[in-house]
DNA sequence: TGAATATTTGGCAAAATAGCCAAATAAGGC
DNA sequence: GCCTTATTTGGCTATTTTGCCAAATATTCA
């Protein structure tokens, strides 16, 4: 593998990584619905504020989010809805698993 | 958020941290061409056999891969192809936040 | 059976991640 | 200016992940 597509895919690799953790898959999909604040995803998720705060910049710095300062409020946005298609992927490969497991059980 | 959406988050952030890694993503990519043996991928990566064989059981445990034994070799290939839909997304990703520092730059 | 080839597993050390607390920063209202 | 509220940052420890080597396992072939 030579280094230019090296570091393609390490970018690639990064910006997977940034879903890739539960909190985070869930704050990208209570976004979906629209913009919320800091405080707001934080009662949502239920963790500390600073967490979250930690888990929202990983996501910005990827280029999933968008932020806007209004007042003393951060509010957070969805910069790329095309994330969302993770999820119908994802739960198709839970629900094939599963599947495949209990094939496996009846054998 | 409640002990339900709790695991199902977990489960869909376990499928997607299966992909958050360069090697992986990249034998996704190459396996998407069709089907590869081990030492075929071990010689894409250029990395020890031992650690292409546990990023390969990754991908598998995670549902994304299947394998097929055939003699002594094992052939992996890709159970799910509605992953790589991802890379679609992802460089479109990569590329619109380029273009944000672009233009943050200019300013 | 024994050698050769392909793959997986165990074990370990290095690196990366997560999450909490406390402290710093920023904006608004009095 | 000072207090309050919202958010970010620094720092630390605990946990997880990586990747190599060596050893184990499996399969074919002579």
């Amino acid at each position: 593998m030579d280094e230019k597509t090296k570091a393609l895919f390490e970018a690639q690799a990064a910006v997977i990584k940034a879903m890739a953790h539960p909190t985070r898959l869930y704050i990208v999909d209570r976004l979906s619905k629209g913009e919320k604040s800091v405080l707001e995803l934080t009662e949502m998720v239920d963790a500390d504020v600073s967490t979250v705060s930690k888990h929202l910049s990983v996501l910005k710095n990827a280029g999933i989010l968008n932020d806007d300062k209004r007042g003393t409020q951060v509010f957070y946005r969805l910069a790329m809805p095309c994330v969302l298609g993770f999820f119908t992927c994802v739960r198709s490969v839970i629900e094939s698993r599963a599947k495949g497991q209990i094939k496996l059980l009846r054998k």
